[in-house]
RNA sequence: CGGGGAGUAGCGCAGUCUGGUAGCGCACAGCGUUUGGGACGCUGGGGUCGUAGGUUCAAAUCCUAUCUCCCCGACCA
């Protein structure tokens, strides 16, 4: 491809509107324009790093038995209807009615079309295991897409399932995505870590999420550099302390007018605010047996030095939702906000969720449920008793890990990618059924397996870039060479020796881009920084007296010169030299449970 | 949905307070000089100032409404 006629403009200044490095580069380097909210075109240089990634995806996935199909990204609703998710997913999806008025949905997702399609095609156990992946667009109506291609609403994502016919199934096919996952990030040339995700409300039994380490990220990471556990803090586990052991002493009031956080008791008592237990209130949606949702007053109680962790409790309290609880509605349980406990409330009103920590401790300071003042000494079992023990602690910096008690860090992160074991939830729901060895009907287990192409697109730039643009990756480069040609009218054979070497290079089948502009040396270089061109190839006066093109490599300024007769050969090798770096890293990996 | 910010040429911005018929840099086109890390000169094209109302002799500028985009939070199959 000659520049002079690629559909692209650099931008010497930042837009104002991108904050984020990937998405600031990205519209520098004429890959992206924005049509709406989340919403962006592809321009060429976008598309062919697109394809490559994707071609990633495709061999990944053929190598462990996929087969490549395309489901619609427009669904009738009934698919969803029979799910139940047509009810339950909000805004985020996107309705609309056809010509004959017909309740319609754009894909957000594909289990239920898959579901579908299993149940028409998958008869018997000996058609098992089955393993699906498309890569098509999604589209999510997100309340707030952000950081250029990080959070988009219109995305390319490829996404996989698999159809076994037990759980033994696939507890073997869920570790072959897991090599599969590594071996695709790794082949873009990014670090990523396994780390165990929250299932949430999707039932499922196990789920990891790909984490690559950026400060950009959504996410945060619990992870041990001592023995490796990793984990999103939203469902991470750590080794409790243990409390004190001491004889209950009597509940005691004590005034403590105006001091109603924790971190002012603790000051105001001189006491650790590891001594204290805090209260936390919310109104959750709870499902009901007969399908309807009740709002329930939970009061939550964790040690006052420590965090609560929502996701945790949701979970704990299978809750379809939670919300903090007003002033109003704190008052009207009988505790009072900034001074609450478990006593002394109107306890056939709440679910009380206590933390096993909490539980454990003997003689914590609480509130009294009464503006001004506190308890000193209660005690759990003696004081109140709870619902339900358990842990819902988020986890923070310095924690001792579940595993090995080695104090653990917390980290941003970015999923590009997620596994999940689905279950049976979707072929239960869609009919998708086979027949056993026995003749017996049964539904089919299900997996699903994610990556979005866009973002892991940005974060692969957040992760290789300097000062000057992008730094690709060269199995993922738009192009794997940019030959620039320094010719001026006064020099012809330079025009001349450029040209040629652009012919042979693309005889020789290189991805070469030919920067044939009647640009200054300068202008040159610079784009060519800035859309990040793994391997620079410059044909000048200057090295065609010495007979040689001069090469560079953009990730690491190593230069090169290639004697014009072999150079050909020399780049092709050092192609080769490249991929085979990424190649390399591309290893087995333990599936860590 | 709550909080904050911004809409003036493809990009970056000035002009708005104090109303007077839109400007700068980059980019783009032409000509000339230049030519190994973002050249210079001359000439030129391009903007219903987000949109709709209103005030006024006159609105980018004042008033009202509305739309959009960005950031933080909530949300996130």
């Amino acid at each position: 491809m000659r520049v002079s006629r690629l559909f692209f403009q650099t931008l010497r200044e930042t837009p104002a509107d991108a904050e984020v490095v990937s998405h600031q580069l990205m519209l520098r380097a004429g890959m992206i324009h924005q049509i709406a909210a989340g919403i962006f075109d592809y321009l060429p240089l976008a598309q062919r790093t697109k394809h490559k990634i994707e071609n990633i995806f495709r061999e990944e996935m053929d190598a462990i038995g996929g087969q490549e199909v395309t489901l619609p990204m427009v669904h009738p609703a009934e698919l969803w209807q029979k799910s139940g998710r047509w009810y339950q997913i909000g805004s985020d999806m996107v309705r609309f009615k056809d010509r004959n008025d017909r309740d319609m949905v754009l894909g957000m997702t594909h289990e239920e079309i898959m579901a579908d399609l299993a149940k028409r095609f998958i008869r018997s156990y000996r058609q098992l295991p089955m393993m699906l992946y498309q890569i098509q667009t999604k589209f999510r109506d997100e309340p707030r897409p952000r950081a250029g291609l990080i959070r988009v609403r219109e995305f390319t994502m490829k996404d996989a399932y698999t159809f076994d016919r037990d759980e033994a199934g696939i507890d073997a096919y869920y570790p072959k995505f897991y090599q599969a996952y590594y071996n695709i990030f790794r082949r873009c040339g990014i670090d990523v870590i396994a780390v165990k995700s929250d299932t949430g409300m999707m039932g499922g039994r196990m789920a990891h999420e790909f984490m690559a380490l950026t400060e950009i990220g959504e996410d945060t990471l619990v992870l041990c550099d001592a023995c490796g556990y990793s984990a999103n803090r939203q469902v991470a586990v750590f080794r409790k302390p243990e409390p004190p052991v001491a004889e209950p002493l009597p509940l005691e009031e004590v005034a403590t007018p105006g001091v109603s956080t924790i971190e002012a008791l603790a000051q105001f008592l001189n006491i650790p605010a590891s001594a204290t237990a805090k209260a936390v209130f919310f109104i959750a949606d709870l499902e009901q047996p007969d399908g309807s949702v009740k709002e329930q007053f939970v009061f939550c109680v964790v040690r006052g030095d420590m965090e609560l962790n929502e996701t945790k409790l949701t979970n704990a309290i299978k809750a379809r939702r939670l919300r903090p609880a007003t002033a109003a509605e704190i008052r009207a349980i009988g505790a009072e906000p900034g001074y609450g406990s478990p006593i002394g409330i109107r306890r056939d009103r709440v679910l009380l969720v206590v933390d096993d920590l909490v539980a454990r401790s003997p003689n914590l300071v609480a509130g009294a449920n009464r503006e001004g003042y506190h308890l000193r000494n209660t005690n759990y079992g003696r004081d109140y008793t709870a619902d339900l023990v358990v842990d819902v602690v988020a986890v923070s910096d310095g924690y001792a890990c579940p595993q090995c008690g080695a104090a653990v860090r917390t980290a941003r992160g970015v999923e590009v990618g997620n596994i999940f074991k689905l279950g049976t939830k979707y072929s239960v729901a869609m009919g998708a059924t086979y027949l056993d060895e026995n003749g017996e009907e049964k539904p089919i287990v299900m997996g699903s397996y994610g990556i979005g192409t866009g973002r892991l697109m940005a974060v692969i730039i957040e992760l290789h870039h300097d000062e000057a643009g992008i730094q690709w990756p060269i199995t993922v480069a738009p192009y794997q060479v940019i030959l620039i040609s320094l010719a001026t009218e006064k020099t012809p054979e330079v025009a001349e020796a450029a040209e040629k070497l652009y012919a042979d290079l693309l005889a020789a089948g290189v991805e070469v881009l030919y920067d044939d502009r009647d640009e200054r040396a300068g202008v040159k270089f610079n784009d060519a920084d800035l859309i990040g061109i793994p391997i620079r190839l410059t044909v000048g006066a200057k090295g065609l007296q010495n007979g040689v093109i001069e090469g560079k490599l953009r990730r690491n300024g190593e230069t090169f010169a290639f004697p014009v007769e072999t150079a050909v050969q020399d780049v092709q090798a050092l192609i080769a030299a490249e991929i085979e770096r990424i190649h390399a890293t591309v290893v087995p990996v333990p599936f860590d449970e």
